[in-house]
DNA sequence: TTCCGACAGTGGGGTCGCAAT
DNA sequence: ATTGCGACCCCACTATCGGAA
């Protein structure tokens, strides 16, 4: 298959908004592929490339290349092509790897060139990824989209689906059950703004401890663990403790979902950045590991002993869990009835948020485990603070925001009676506000260079936040976690903002 | 007819590893 | 030795579509 015609197809995807629409066209170009085009054209559609990232990113992408006249490119080149590409490292691979591109850009029409940046960025920005991928390929091969979904979730991959569904038809949907040894899509979790609100919706449920690390997920048959993250990536090496600790469990066969956090010598969780920061050593893990042990704790199971779990109740899933696994390595929980409970849950959030943890996740204790998805089942409640703070910039915005002021630079207010700039923040606004800020910002304007709008420091807004964490970007020595805008509060002068003195005092756990 | 679940988009900060300087 | 880039961890929030209620 030609690329222009993956290029045409992302381009009609991109230009409709009904969802409707974007999966027949998708549809149509899936029932046209031949069996060998297939493992590209499905990632291609879903905004993804099969060889994952490549090492490729803006600064080689935003070298203009002459467009070809002609489209001559077939996906089968632009893959063999794409696959050299990711196999250059050592020295001289930056240029090796812009040579590459070159000769890819050089050989593609306009069109195909944009449809190959959005791929080699991850940004196709087209309204349509893997769930509507997963639609059109069901309305191709006539499968029940639920079950296709189901399939992609256990395979944790949809091109591997595609490929037998394509081949084989809807009865290849069978092979794929859960197996130990090949991940799954984890379940995850909405927000609820307090424990009381997440009890209210879900009635009978669990309150667990929400830990700041990093989610994962781990296999073991026999001998063999295999550990993946969130995304599915294998990181074994990078974890001999969860290896270690996956071995001397009782049972032979299973998969477990859990967190892998680090304890300082009291017991006390240690900061996401430091446990991040072990968890992405490779080069030295024995060293890291030294430095920095981490310790698994779970909090769900999905396959023991050759018995598939997803479908059972939490309660019963949490029950084989319980047999499984010593205290110790399980999340800290407790058990509410539902609304007429609720005081234990609140006792219970305080407890984990006086063990220096991030917040409480509430489980209706009668829901399966539904892979891949974000479940209505799973209720995080973190505690949110708020600051007033000082815009001193914004950024002009990119696709939908395109034209309008997005990205704010925050400052609080310094000792010198200026301003240390916090962080940005992008998040929060509707479009009405966007569209006001815009007008605003723009009269307070002191300097435009393209990208950035400098402005008189005189809007108060209020800014949401997680908490704080060190930082050697900017000058008070933190930043902002998961900052937010609320509203703006044009009733409070730029005197009347937050100081990063106060700010500091509020957070004595971070220091810069 | 209205409501709500699921998705995609719009980007944030830190840290590590690697190659270039 | 330092710097810059890309990958990958963590993530919040709004707009929109289309099926559920």
């Amino acid at each position: 298959m030609l690329l222009t015609r993956l290029a045409q197809v992302s381009r009609q995807v991109a230009a409709t908004s009904a969802r409707s629409r974007k999966t027949a066209l998708l549809a149509e170009l899936f029932r046209d592929a031949e069996a060998d085009d297939v493992p590209i054209v499905i990632p291609y559609l879903a905004g993804r490339l099969p060889q994952g990232r490549l090492g490729v990113g803006w600064k080689v992408l935003s070298r203009p290349v002459p467009p070809a006249a002609d489209s001559t490119l077939t996906v089968q080149e632009v893959d063999a092509l794409l696959s050299e590409l990711g196999k250059v490292s050592g020295p001289g691979s930056q240029a090796e790897r812009a040579r590459l591109v070159g000769e890819l850009m050089g050989a593609a029409t306009e069109e195909e060139q944009r449809f190959l940046l959005g791929l080699l960025t991850g940004e196709v920005r087209q309204g349509a990824l893997d769930a509507v991928a997963v639609e059109g390929l069901a309305q191709a091969t006539g499968a029940d989209p639920a079950a296709v979904r189901r399939a992609v979730m256990l395979a944790g991959s949809l091109q591997t689906v595609a490929q037998a569904l394509l081949a084989e038809g809807p009865g290849a949907l069978e092979r794929f059950r859960l197996t130990v040894g090949r991940p799954v899509l984890p379940m995850l979790a909405h927000s609820a703004s307090s424990v009381a609100e997440a009890v209210e919706k879900l009635g009978a449920c669990a309150v667990e401890e929400k830990l700041d690390g990093i989610r994962v997920q781990v296999h073991r048959d026999g001998d063999t663990v295999r550990v993946h993250t969130r995304t599915l990536d294998d990181i074994t090496g990078r974890l001999p403790e969860v290896t270690a600790a996956a071995r001397e469990l009782r049972g032979e066969r299973f998969i477990l979902d859990g967190e892998v956090i680090s304890f300082d010598a009291a017991g006390r969780p240690r900061s996401f950045q430091d446990t991040a920061g072990r968890v992405g050593s490779r080069t030295d893990v024995a060293k890291a590991a030294g430095e920095v042990p981490v310790s698994p704790v779970f909090f769900d199971a999905l396959s023991v002993d050759g018995t598939d779990l997803l479908d059972l109740p939490f309660a019963e899933r949490h029950a084989r869990l319980a047999r499984l696994v010593p205290e110790p390595m399980r999340v800290r929980r407790t058990v509410v009835s539902g609304p007429g409970d609720l005081a234990a849950a609140e006792r219970f959030l305080a407890e984990t948020l006086d063990r220096g943890h991030e917040g409480v996740v509430v489980k209706a204790l009668d829901a399966p485990y539904s892979a891949g998805r974000r479940g209505a089942s799973w209720l995080k409640v973190k505690p949110v603070h708020t600051l007033d703070l000082v815009v001193l910039a914004a950024e002009w915005g990119h696709g939908r925001r395109t034209g309008k002021l997005s990205n704010l630079h925050l400052g609080a207010r310094d000792p010198d009676g200026g301003f240390a700039m916090l962080g940005k923040t992008f998040k929060g606004m509707t479009d009405a506000m966007l569209a006001w800020q815009t007008e605003r910002l723009q009269e307070l304007a002191v300097e435009d260079d393209g990208w950035v709008v400098r402005v008189r420091p005189e809007l108060v807004v209020e800014i949401a936040y997680d908490g704080l964490q060190r930082s050697s970007r900017y000058p008070a020595g933190v930043t902002l976690r998961f900052a937010r805008v609320v509203r703006y509060r044009e009733d409070k002068r730029p005197e009347e903002a937050d100081t990063v003195e106060a700010l500091l005092a509020a957070h004595p756990e971070v220091r810069p």
